[in-house]
RNA sequence: GGCGGGAUAGCUCAGCUGGCUAGAGCGACCGGUUCAUACCCGGUAGGUCGGGGGUUCGAGCCCCUCUCCCGCUACCA
């Protein structure tokens, strides 16, 4: 049976410092769609990496006195490190100082000039020349360097354009007949009537200020422009190269989703797709600027000092804590609001109480009235059947919030059905059956309905909370873990023991 | 300035193409329960759905207008 393909990219984090977490949302947030494509048997193939040319980073490097492949390193290092402490289950770690991926974009380079899609101008701006830096009219405060306040002046430099103009019609043409391409749907209108609309101007694509990047093959001293370089991470790591493409890449291209953070949607849905047309490639299927992680005084900054990182999180909290809180709370088309304050009681409401006390309760009643051993479930009441009803709709629910990149929506459905099972505990009393001897085939079979109902949530939980749906899992000792299991229930083995019952999740008091 | 989005219970937010006596979760308060991590279950919450006009039998949801907040406005990524 052929499996699906689903190919997902992160956007490349930026290794000019530390990721905080609004830059590790997104890593979690794919890595979430990813395990739920896996779960459901496709073949994905799931990539993030770093992007680490530019002017930027040379500067950086050089202001603590490495090369910028040292600073680079160790940066890129960094960041695999905090993907890695977030239990991402990314398939492949890109880098664009990867020798292949240069040589390929040098091909390209060389590919668009020679089609004439990319020709040799001159860059004319407004310069400062202290900063050595050039600014857009709309930069400018008064008309005067924003850096320094000091006096700008036209001028001109040799620089080599990519021809957008030529593709306007096209890409607006694809945009109006692919509605999905660009979610959210604001960020679309945004794209056509601030760029398309007025009229695309070509892109400068080198730069002569700097060396940090890759340079362009027939014309000493210039160098890509990043973005060129670091878009095209998505093809030059599949096997992509000019008339000469693995099978890889037609497998895989076109990707089916770019996960980026709004700020970069210019990036991906205009200058990304204008690229892919010049070399007549497939566009990807659809670009996703997903909103972002802000703090309660603004947004997250160095200089605003209220910079929090995932990895301090994940140490005070755990890191299926921390993901819970980023994709339960972030807003599809809105930026989220964190505190620790929200974080804690969002553990100590969904994690701790509902999820936790439930497996806990439920297993500990297990263990006391049966010896630990699961029993069979033969007596079964209209109670159950509606208990049993929610549980197994649970699937096409989350189905419809995953397709729609819902990610806390169908997070949502799961808790909704765990508070379920909290109900039916109180309304079916295992504690008064338990008194009567008479009662014990219902017991075991209303203990039976809920440690069948938690293994088809944990199987569900398997996309967002990993290691605590593997540890449930565990407890309960099944072997019936896979997504097909997650459709019928009374899969769970009848006869095996359970294992002590133990805390999924710790509570914080919150002060 | 132009374009786009938002303003709904103390807090975080749902409310698709108009029919709701305006919802959920958390918090608060009251009650129940004891298997469980003071947990779970039930009940209560009286918010002029940012202000003002209008269309309609009927408007958070449509139109106009005003106020406030946010995003984008191209070569730093």
């Amino acid at each position: 049976m052929n499996k699906e393909k689903y190919y997902i990219t992160t956007a490349i984090a930026y290794t000019s410092s530390k990721p905080h977490i609004g830059n590790t949302y997104e890593i979690v947030l794919a890595d979430a769609i990813a395990r739920y494509k896996r779960l459901k048997g496709c073949n994905v193939y799931f990539q993030t990496g770093t992007d680490e040319h530019g002017e930027k980073i040379e500067i950086k490097a050089k202001e603590v006195g490495l090369e910028p492949q040292e600073y680079v390193d160790n940066v890129a290092n960094e960041i695999k490190n905090i993907w890695d402490i977030m239990d991402t289950s990314y398939d492949k770690f890109v880098r664009t100082t990867d020798k292949n991926h240069e040589r390929v974009v040098q091909n390209i380079f060389k590919k668009m000039y020679d089609k004439g899609d990319i020709y040799k101008g001159e860059y004319k701006g407004l310069y400062c020349t202290p900063c050595e830096s050039f600014w857009t009219e709309s930069q400018l405060i008064d008309g005067k360097c924003p850096d320094c306040g000091r006096n700008v002046e036209e001028k001109c430099e040799e620089a080599y354009f990519f021809k957008l103009s030529k593709y306007q019609d096209k890409l607006m043409n694809y945009i109006e007949n692919h509605p999905d391409f660009i979610e959210p749907e604001s960020r679309k209108n945004e794209m056509i009537n601030n760029f398309i609309k007025p009229g695309l101007q070509d892109l400068c694509v080198s730069r002569t200020s700097f060396k940090w990047g890759i340079p362009v093959t027939f014309d000493e001293g210039h160098i890509v422009y990043v973005w060129l370089d670091a878009l095209t991470n998505y093809i030059t790591n599949i096997g992509f190269d000019i008339d000469n493409s693995s099978e890889e890449f037609t497998y895989k291209w076109p990707a089916d989703l770019h996960l980026i953070g709004k700020d970069i949607i210019r990036f991906h849905t205009i200058y990304w797709p204008c690229f892919l047309f010049s070399l007549d490639l497939p566009l990807p299927k659809q670009v996703f600027g997903h909103p972002w992680l802000i703090m309660s005084d603004g947004k997250m900054s160095k200089s605003a000092g209220n910079v929090v990182y995932a990895d301090d999180l994940v140490n005070k909290y755990g890191v299926d804590a921390v993901r819970y809180y980023f994709l339960h709370e972030i807003p599809f088309a809105q930026d989220g609001v964190f505190t620790e304050d929200l974080l804690i009681s969002r553990i100590n409401s969904d994690l701790v109480n509902i999820l936790g006390n439930l497996v806990n309760r439920t297993i500990s009643m297990n263990k006391k009235y049966f010896d630990c051993v699961i029993q069979k479930g033969t007596c079964q009441e209209e109670l159950d059947e509606t208990l049993i009803k929610e549980v197994l709709s649970l699937d096409s629910k989350i189905d419809r919030k995953m397709d729609e990149l819902k990610v806390g929506e169908a997070l949502e459905e799961i808790i909704e059905v765990l508070r379920k099972c909290n109900k039916y505990i109180d309304n079916t009393t295992p504690w008064v059956l338990a008194k009567d001897e008479n009662s014990k085939e219902r017991l075991g079979t209303v203990l039976y309905n809920l440690l069948e109902s938690i293994r088809i949530c944990a199987i569900h939980l398997s996309s967002f909370i990993p290691s605590t749906s593997k540890k449930i899992l565990d407890n309960l000792n099944t072997k019936a873990r896979d997504y097909e299991s997650v459709k019928t229930f009374g899969e769970l083995e009848s006869g095996i023991t359970t294992n002590e019952p133990e805390h999924l999740f710790a509570r914080t008091e919150n002060n």
